[in-house]
DNA sequence: TCTATTAATTACTTTTCGTAAGTAAGTTTA
DNA sequence: TAAACTTACTTACGAAAAGTAATTAATAGA
């Protein structure tokens, strides 16, 4: 059973956001428009699981989907005005991650 | 294969903040300290999950169990210093929401 | 024709989640 | 004093999601 008080828009927010890989597609994508495959290699996310993210995105309005029919085809992935919008959000974690995260060592 | 060129340290708070339920129970606990009955039915998840999700916020160092010996006895969960500098993130997530997340009619 | 590239999709295994029930320690009720 | 209740967990198990790898479709070049 689900008592929530929270705010419905808030907790819709934060289940966006909160899915795994979303949040670094997105921070990825806020450094400029890329395709695919770019994406990919970048945050080290499976082919199946980005395109998965990537039609989520795109259903919330988030990122955008562009066909360049140019030779080989490019497809390009962008945010929208929304996405763009979380650029302050991504500022935020990158200020916390300098000052408060502690890297394990590895074996 | 994880080619990622992303900072580990962003990519660890993002890893940490992005997991689910994780995020809900952090701006629960901003609010004030709390007991675990207290967070369960104010964000709706259920006892296995918040006792795995508090586990892993004190491993990180983010959230503090403290026991009052009281009659009954108490145990409180709050945000340490670390995890009281997630409040901005979290200002900045309850902005975007208010400003761009759009909530389904239901049937 | 064979190979290469990009953007997906499919098949299969492993991990995580969600629900519900159980436990331990103590409290209140009858 | 026994039965029922409360809190904070833990365990068991089926369902859902993630991870890995192979495959496909479209196009182009050697």
């Amino acid at each position: 059973m689900n008592n929530s008080h929270l705010c419905p828009k808030f907790e819709k927010a934060m289940n966006i956001v909160s899915k795994r890989w979303t949040g670094l597609v997105i921070y990825q994508l806020l450094s400029s428009p890329q395709r695919f495959c770019t994406i990919q290699s970048s945050i080290g996310i499976s082919g199946r699981l980005l395109s998965d993210r990537l039609n989520h995105l795109e259903n919330e309005g988030i990122v955008k989907r562009e066909v360049y029919p140019e030779t080989p085809i490019r497809i390009e992935y962008s945010l929208t005005e929304k996405g763009l919008a979380l650029k302050p959000l991504m500022k935020e974690l990158e200020i916390w991650s300098q000052t408060w995260v502690e890297l394990e060592d590895k074996k």
